[in-house]
DNA sequence: GAATATAATTTAGTTGTCAAAATAAATTTC
DNA sequence: GAAATTTATTTTGACAACTAAATTATATTC
C-alpha cells in the first residue's frame, strides 16, 4: 500500500499506456471461419464471407483448408435454394473430427458428458461424490471412472477424444491450471490441470464451476447473442461468471469473480468464509437452511443435502408462517441488492440468473426482481434480466467447452 | 423480464458465441509503432521492433511513414551510444504535429488544458462556474470561453488544434456523444458532442468525469504499466473507471460503471438519486457535510462548496470529539466495504483512489485500507491500493487524452 | 434453348510482413 | 591509422494473406 502523491509520467518518460507485443492476437482466418460456420449449423462459403465481410475468395481458400483438415464437410441436405442461380452448398461442422469430454467434479454429485467436434452432447453420466472432501488424487480417480463410464456408453475409446475439461467448485488460476482452493479439496493449491493431462494422457483445461456456467451460456444460451453479460449461480455458494466482448472474463489475477463474498451488510451474519456480512451468508442453501432449522425447532444436518430442510421451510411459506416466510424475504432483499450491485458495476446488458437451485421460487419471485429494475435509476442503464432453471449437465457441458475452445485452437492453427 | 427455462440452441442452430465482423480488429503496424514511441519517450527503430516483436525491416517501413507524416522525428541528443557499433538513432513524438485542448466542465470550477501532440501539457486555465446547473448553451459558451483562453496563454490559433475533449459529471454515453443526465445541465439527453463539434469546427470527444480521471492514470499514472485496475474518485459523488486489458471499459452501454450508487446498506441513508443506503450516501461529501451540520449544530450551506463544514468537523474529530470522530469512522467503514466489493467483483491487480476529497485523512486511514485488504481471503487476489490526490487538471487532462487518442487514430490511419 | 441469377473458383495483383544480405557508422584492436 | 569488430538501419527478394475482377458452375425463368 502506497499512500501520497503518484509518480506522474514526464515527458521524456513518454505518455500512454504501455502494452506488451501482442503475439498473434486476431485469430487467422481459417479459426474464424470455422467459428463463423460452427456458431451457425449451416452456412454457405458466400454466407460466411458475408458475415466475416471478408471477400469469397478468401472463403473459398479457407474452407478448403478446413475441409482438407477434416474439420468441416459440406451437407447434401443444406437449406435449400430460395430462387434461382447455382444453389449454395451448406457448410457443417464434421461432427467425427473428434470427441470432448467434460468433466464436473463437485458434491453431492459429480457428472460428466461426451460431446462431438460440434457441440452436440452424446452422453452424460451422473456419480454421487464419496465424500465431502477428498484428495487430489482421489478427485483424479473420480474423474477417471467418469470418463471410462461415457466412453463404455457410447462405445467409443479414449483415443477418440480431442481433450478433457474439468470443473470444481472453488478459487481456479485458469491460466495457471491450478487449484488454489476448493471445497471438496483437502490440499491446497493442487497443479490438476498437469496432473490430470499426464493421467489421461490428453491435453486438459480447468476452471471453475461459475465460470463453466458462464461459458455455457456463453456458447448454448442466450448468452450467444450478446457481447457484454454476467451470469450468476446460486447452489451451495454464490458464484458469478461476467463475459466481456463475447470473452469469459477471468480477472487480473485469472482467478474468475466472486459475488458471494461481497459485502451486503456491516458486520453482518457470519459465512463460512470468515468474514461477515458475505451475500453468501444470506441467500446460499447453508445459510437458509441455518435459518430454517430455527425456524423449524431443528438441528441442521452435518452432511448432504439441505433440501428437505428448506422444501419443508418453503411449505411453512406457503401455508402462511410469518417466520418462514421472513427467512425467505429477507434472502430475496439481499439478493435483490447483490444483483442491483453487479448492474451497477458492470453495466451488463443482460443478468442471467442461472442454477438449480432457482427451483425455489422465493428468491425470484416477480417482485423482488422488478424491484431490482426499479431500483436503478440512470439512463440507459436498464439490463434484461433471464432467469433459468438448467440441470447439473449445464457445469459438465461447459467444461466440455473449455475443451473444445482448445481444441479448436490447436487443429485450426491458432492459439 | 424472463422466466423459466430458457432457450438452448440445439445442433442445427449451431454452438457457439455470435461475434459480429470484426472489422479493422488489429491497429496497423503504423499505429503501434507510434505508440511506442510515444508511451517510452524516446525509442531507437531497433528498440520498437524489440518491444513489438516484428522485424527491424517492418520498423523502418513505418517509421518512414510516419516521418513523412511529420508524426514523428528524429532527435539528435538521444541516449548517447552504449558501447561500440553505430548508434541509434532516436525517434519521439513530434509535440508539433498538432495541439489538444481538454475540457472539464463541472461545480464550483471548470478547467481546461492544452497539450501538445506528444501529450505534454502547455498551459492551463481555471474559471469559477457561474452557477451550478446551466443549459446546453451555457456549457458551450463555457466551453469556448475556456477555450479562447488557452488559447491565448500560449498565442496560438484555434486552426493548430486536432480536437476537444469535453468532460462533465453524470451519466455519458460516449460512443453516441451524448449526455444522458448531469447534475450542471437542466436539460437531459443532450447530443453534446455535435453541438460542440459544430460550434468549434473540430473533431470533438465526451466522457463522463470518472472515466477522463481513469484515462488520465492509464496515460500519465501508475496505470501505464498496468493491464487491468479499477480507480475509485471520491469529490462530490463516488466515482469509478475500470480498465481491462489496458483499454477503459465502459459497459455495455457505453455510459460508464457506478459505484456511488451500489447499495451498501438495505433501507440506509437517503441518497440524491433517490434510493437509500447508496455508497455516496456515506462517504460523499454532501453526505459527510450533512452529519457535520447535525454535529456542530448548524444549517447546511445551500450552494457552495461543503469544504469549510468537513474541515470544522476534522477539526473536531482531531480534538477527540466522539461523536465527530464517529461520523469519519462510519463513512470510513462504508468505504472500505465499496472498495472490498469492486475487489471482490473485478480482480483488479490495483485500485487507485483518486481526487482531491482525499486531501481529508480521515477516509484513507492506514487501519481502514489495510483491513480491505484483510477481508479477502482467497488466495491470489490481493490487490495493491495506490492513494493519490491530485489537482484538478487531472480531469481536463483526462479529456485532452481523449481527443489525442482520437486524433492519434485518424492520423495514423486507424479507426 | 436462351436469358438470367446466384454461388463458387480462378487469376492476377496488392499489401504487409520477414529473412537475409548489404550498407552505415561508430569503437576497438593491432 | 587501417583493419576488424560491433551494432543500427536499409535494401532486396520472397512469401503469405487477402482482394477485385473475370471465369466457371448450376440452378430457375421465360
Amino acid at each position: 500500500m502506497s499512500v501520497g502523491v503518484m509518480p506522474e509520467a514526464t515527458a521524456s518518460e513518454g505518455f500512454g499506456p504501455i502494452r506488451p507485443a501482442e503475439g498473434a492476437s486476431a485469430p487467422p482466418l481459417r479459426r474464424k471461419v470455422f467459428d463463423a460456420v460452427r456458431s451457425h449449423g449451416a452456412l454457405s462459403r458466400l454466407d460466411v464471407a458475408r458475415h466475416l465481410e471478408v471477400s469469397p475468395a478468401s472463403v473459398t481458400t479457407a474452407v478448403g483448408e478446413l475441409l482438407a483438415a477434416g474439420l468441416l464437410r459440406e451437407v447434401e441436405d443444406g437449406p435449400r435454394s430460395q430462387g434461382r442461380g447455382r444453389p449454395p452448398v451448406a457448410l457443417s461442422v464434421e461432427p467425427a473430427a473428434g470427441l470432448l469430454a467434460g468433466i464436473k467434479l463437485s458434491n453431492p454429485v459429480s457428472t460428466a458428458v461426451l460431446t462431438d467436434f460440434a457441440g452436440t452432447p452424446l452422453a452424460a453420466v451422473t456419480h454421487r461424490a464419496p465424500s465431502a472432501s477428498r484428495t487430489a488424487p482421489d478427485l483424479l480417480g473420480e474423474a477417471e471412472t467418469l470418463l471410462d463410464a461415457i466412453m463404455r456408453q457410447t462405445g467409443r475409446t479414449r483415443d477418440a477424444l480431442l481433450g478433457v475439461g474439468l470443473g470444481i467448485p472453488g478459487t481456479v488460476d485458469f491460466t495457471a491450471g491450478e487449484v488454489l482452493w476448493s471445497p471438496i479439496l483437502k490440499t491446497e493449491s493442487v497443479a490438476l490441470r498437469a496432473l490430470a493431462a499426464e493421467r489421461f494422457g490428453l491435453p486438459v483445461e480447468i476452471d471453475n464451476d461459475a465460470n463453466l456456467v458462464t461459458l455455457a451460456e456463453l456458447w448454448f444460451g442466450a448468452g450467444r447473442r450478446l457481447s457484454d453479460f454476467a451470469v450468476v449461480t446460486i447452489e451451495h455458494g454464490v458464484g458469478m461468471g461476467l463475459v466481456i466482448d463475447h470473452r469469459l472474463y477471468r480477472g487480473a489475477n485469472r482467478v474468475g469473480l466472486e459475488l458471494g463474498h461481497t459485502t451486503v451488510q456491516l458486520d453482518g451474519a457470519l459465512c463460512r468464509c470468515g468474514q461477515r456480512g458475505c451475500l453468501e451468508a444470506y441467500v446460499s442453501d447453508y445459510a437458509l437452511a441455518r435459518e430454517a432449522a430455527t425456524v423449524l425447532g431443528q438441528g441442521v444436518p452435518e452432511t448432504g443435502s439441505h433440501i428437505s430442510l428448506l422444501e419443508a421451510l418453503h411449505d411453512r411459506a406457503k401455508a402462511g408462517d410469518r417466520a418462514a416466510l421472513a427467512v425467505f424475504q429477507r434472502a430475496g432483499r439481499y439478493l435483490a441488492l447483490g444483483i442491483g450491485n453487479v448492474i451497477s458495476l458492470y453495466d451488463p446488458s443482460t443478468i442471467i440468473l442461472s442454477g438449480a437451485r432457482l427451483q425455489f421460487d422465493f428468491l425470484y419471485a416477480d417482485d423482488i426482481l422488478e424491484g431490482i429494475g426499479r431500483q436503478k435509476i440512470h439512463a440507459g442503464r436498464v439490463p434484461r434480466i433471464d432467469v433459468n432453471a438448467r440441470g447439473d449437465l449445464v457445469w459438465a457441458r461447459g467444461a466440455a467447452t473449455l475443451a473444445l475452445d482448445a481444441a479448436t485452437d490447436r487443429l485450426t492453427g491458432a492459439a
